[in-house]
DNA sequence: CCTTTCATGTAATGGGTTACATGATTCG
DNA sequence: CGAATCATGTAACCCATTACATGAAAGG
């Protein structure tokens, strides 16, 4: 027998996930989702708010009414037992193979139609990005990762602490690789014709 | 003035920077959004074709009848003048932030509410996918790397292998990820208690 | 006083998946 | 003779973004 048959989507388990580690407004839910999980899982509030409507009819979270500066009753959401269940379930299932879709990327998979400058100065400017989430992410580690808890497999610094790892690890592949392509750019077609240069013309 | 006032979407631009390479058809672009480029971007069928029939309509693209095995005309599309103007144009562009939906790190982030026995067993088997697709991208990229093309920014072959380089690097750095967050898991958790241990308890 | 922040909702539109539908050829 | 591959399209639905709408408190 399970304990939830309704079948809740990724944005409803990433909701989960952040009342599990404390109860929140559907606003400081939606602040959430730019930093701190915004680097992996985003959304904006006008699909938060339904979404929180049908968690509670499903019974895995609760609401209550608290002050607030809206026009409308202020609500703190909080999980329900059903709701860790659920989301406990979610966490160890067979995962679905997900779509990729990174724009960065297909755009450059096209650059060979453009001139070598302008495929060099495309590279510098992705290795700008990168490199300024990267400090981002660096900044943002340093502020929890010597803590006790973050060292503790069930505390949810714990988990936060492998993610952001898990972003510094990547930008920082993203901006090596960055590199490298400038190497191949500027191995193919030297900057000024004018110096005399090595290699195959 | 500008040669395209129509907006053309991502997936408009994926299929421009296909038939740039070769003219297909809606069945081959297809196939083509599983591999080689499904591994950063992709599409179904019904997709492509309403948004082939737009590309055309807008004058990217054209269409010429061929022989085929379906029901219906089987129609090979090629690239317009236009098209790769507009191609050029979106690669050299300002990238617009796009938002991020990694479902792998959304469930790790919330590793911490299951047991450290589940934990590990999941970041096992995330290692071992992102090993599978690294093995895959290696291959791939085995099979034409060493053409001189791969080596001339303005063929799309050397596009073909920056772009899979990236993979490689992207995947290789989430395997090593995987193998640290395993080291950091059984640091804090030893798996056999029978067995005596040094560090922390 | 004006802008920002807090705070919650709905409506319209676009992007994407799943499912429906059809039919010929090739391979086991 | 049945399954897979070739080959194109439509319809219904879900997910996500943008825009519409409201209003109080706080800070410059």
């Amino acid at each position: 027998m399970k304990t939830t048959d309704a079948t809740t989507s990724n944005l409803g388990h990433a909701i989960l996930g952040l009342l599990a580690r404390t109860p929140l407004t559907g606003y400081d839910l939606a602040q959430r989702m730019r930093r701190p999980i915004g680097y992996f899982w985003s959304a904006r509030h006008s699909q938060i708010y339904p979404e929180l409507a049908r968690l509670e009819a499903a019974g895995l979270i609760r609401h209550e009414v608290i002050d607030g500066a809206g026009p409308r009753p202020t609500k703190r959401y909080s999980l329900a037992p059903a709701g860790l269940a659920a989301l406990r379930d979610w966490v160890v299932a067979e995962p679905s193979p997900q779509p990729v879709r990174d724009l960065e990327v297909l755009r450059l998979w096209s650059m060979w139609t453009v001139a070598p400058e302008s495929a060099i100065e495309l590279v510098e400017s992705c290795r700008r990005d990168h490199r300024t989430r990267l400090a981002e992410y660096e900044t943002e580690l340093a502020e929890f990762a010597q803590l006790p808890e973050a060292r503790d497999p069930g505390a949810p610094l714990f988990a936060s602490r492998v993610t952001l790892e898990y972003g510094i690890r990547t930008q920082r592949a993203a901006v090596d690789w960055c590199e490298w392509m400038l190497g191949e750019l500027v191995d193919a077609s030297p900057p000024d014709p004018s110096t005399p240069h090595h290699g195959r013309a």
